[in-house]
DNA sequence: ATTGACTCTAAAGTTAACTTTAGGGTTTAA
DNA sequence: TTAAACCCTAAAGTTAACTTTAGAGTCAAT
């Protein structure tokens, strides 16, 4: 198939699929005489792996390393696969924490204000921004 | 006083000052007669402002909106500074919640991983993430 | 034979929030 | 008076993950 089909299958945009080219992640089967890239059901797989990877927070490099673990399966452990992924765990969990101490202190500074159509000559969320410490 | 020494007790780089000059967040109260830029107290206290408000998650852009209602105090009300920071709040929360699901699944498949030294062959990292949906 | 849909490449643009570079004045202390 | 430390501007670079643009060839149907 052609890449605008396989864009249709995906979901990816055909822009898209070209700069996953240039950046190493998927490769044509083929080219047509003509230069079209060609694809087969393999690239479908490779795309829906793509996706998911993406979906549970991999960046396009991280992507790379698996996608090369995933063709090498047998030269590689599974410990490295997991590694990947417990290191990834790991990010996650230290975002969710930053924000979270970002909502904790906007909700205490927010809660207090009283939010009302007064001006806010005194708004103790603007006051508070002021300060010298937030949290 | 001039740009370093804001620098020193503010702890932003002097070229950070100077880009948030040019994005209209801080400008300096003065210029000497060869051009220096000028400071003052209330620039240290804008900074702090702009410090807090970092912190708690705000963007330049939403810190460029904050500071409008801070030097106007008297033209707006506490209402149209809660809206931001409510805005701010969703935000953060849907952003947690995204985590918090890529976190879910990625746990969910990591776990089921024997993360061994055997080949990957049949890694159920891999696996999962060459089937259709992971969440 | 031509029109419209599809494809190609290379390069530049996008966003946020800075940082770096290049080239050149100013201040201050020894 | 000279050298270090400091300041200036304008423009380009950085990162990630794409998107847009420009210009041009190809394929399928009428």
């Amino acid at each position: 198939m052609r890449i605008g089909e396989l864009s249709k299958q995906t979901g990816f945009q055909v822009e898209t699929l070209r700069f996953y080219e240039k950046q190493g992640l998927l490769s044509p089967v083929s080219r047509t005489e003509s230069g079209y890239r060609e694809y087969n059901k393999a690239s479908l797989r490779e795309l829906q792996f793509i996706k998911q990877a993406k979906l549970v927070g991999f960046s396009l490099n991280e992507i790379s390393e698996l996608l090369t673990l995933r063709v090498e399966r047998d030269q590689h452990s599974c410990g490295d696969v997991k590694s990947i992924a417990e290191r990834k765990i790991i990010q996650i969990d230290s975002k969710i924490r930053e924000l979270d101490m970002m909502r904790k202190a906007l909700h205490r500074i927010t809660d207090a204000c009283c939010g009302g159509l007064e001006p806010a000559t005194s708004c103790t969320i603007l006051n508070a921004l002021e300060s010298e410490a937030v949290d």
